[in-house]
DNA sequence: CATTTATGTCAGCCATGTTGACATATTCGA
DNA sequence: TCGAATATGTCAACATGGCTGACATAAATG
């Protein structure tokens, strides 16, 4: 109870986290930048991109599980998504037990764009990993422990589950 | 020389580091989050957040090395500037040395709103340095090292010259 | 005094998000 | 079996926040 700076009892901090606010900032903005000239060839932006990552990560995923994961709506999906199906990145499969869906899955070429881009970050992860000594479960952890609490378990089990079909609902 | 994932002489792991890609931007989603419910009440977006975080970190700013912090145009940053000035958050003054520049500063009603943003992203912060138990010097060292190399001494200038007037050039 | 610099402004375009309304095909449940 | 619910698609209109290009003004500079 002295008046220091940091002393027990405040609760949390009361200076605000001005370098950690500005490179959160800065690193998403560099972190987003690598893949950016690559869509560029193809006329693609960066919600091409998010697209095109997680059809590649979700083979078969339907339309409505995509929009949960990106929080859009299926208007600006369409965009984006008729794009990527007219130059063959993406294609489109009838559901098997429930035709009414359109199960979305990458091409060949779709696989190699999303390969590429994911190259890109990773190396970008690899490098700073490296270079600032951070043990990678450290990293992990850290910013899992950036997200909301209610979306972490869906997170989970987004990153552990992908690759295997998106369950359907009970029937 | 076994074909061993990650044995020597293959550089940079083949792997794609998806677990990183992807808390990277949920992480960074909910960062941005926060202060949006806040900017909401006056009909504020991001764009007017950057904008009174950098001038309250920056006072007296000239309006080309907010550009420079920003990169975007005059264009983009004039129309969020001319909310911010009509609804009391920013003002303008005359620069001393030179009468044609602009110099922008929060006003109090501006810098209560930017410490209040800057709180919330704090608490996430700090949260997240807690729950992770990531030395802070840590997180700051990976985030920094997430940002582009030709960037990062500006970028640290910039963080820890905060504040102080921007140097003009020579005369 | 001519040129450069700092800033502002108008007009139009693009990317990507939104809401609302409506259409179609299919599945589900009473 | 039929009406309701569901999965998806589409059209139109609008908001935000980027962009380029063209031009204007005031002040500094050589």
């Amino acid at each position: 109870m002295n008046g220091v700076p940091g002393a027990a009892g405040e609760g949390p901090p009361r200076e605000p986290a001005y370098d950690l606010i500005e490179l959160m900032f800065f690193a998403y903005r560099d972190f987003v930048s690598d893949p950016d000239h690559v869509l560029e060839r193809f006329q693609f932006g960066r919600a091409h991109h998010r697209v095109i990552h997680f059809v590649h990560r979700h083979p078969e995923i339907r339309v409505a599980d995509l929009l949960d994961i990106l929080r859009i709506t299926k208007q600006s999906l369409a965009r984006v998504l008729r794009d990527l199906i007219e130059q063959g990145f993406i294609l489109q499969k009838e559901g098997q037990a429930d035709r009414r869906q359109r199960l979305l899955t990458v091409t060949e070429k779709g696989q190699a764009l999303a390969l590429e881009l994911a190259r890109l970050q990773t190396e970008r992860f690899t490098r700073a990993i490296a270079a600032s000594g951070t043990p990678r479960d450290q990293a992990v952890r850290f910013l899992y422990a950036m997200i909301d609490p209610d979306a972490r378990e869906e997170v989970t089990r987004m990153i552990t589950q992908a690759g295997r079909a998106v369950p359907q609902k009970d029937r």
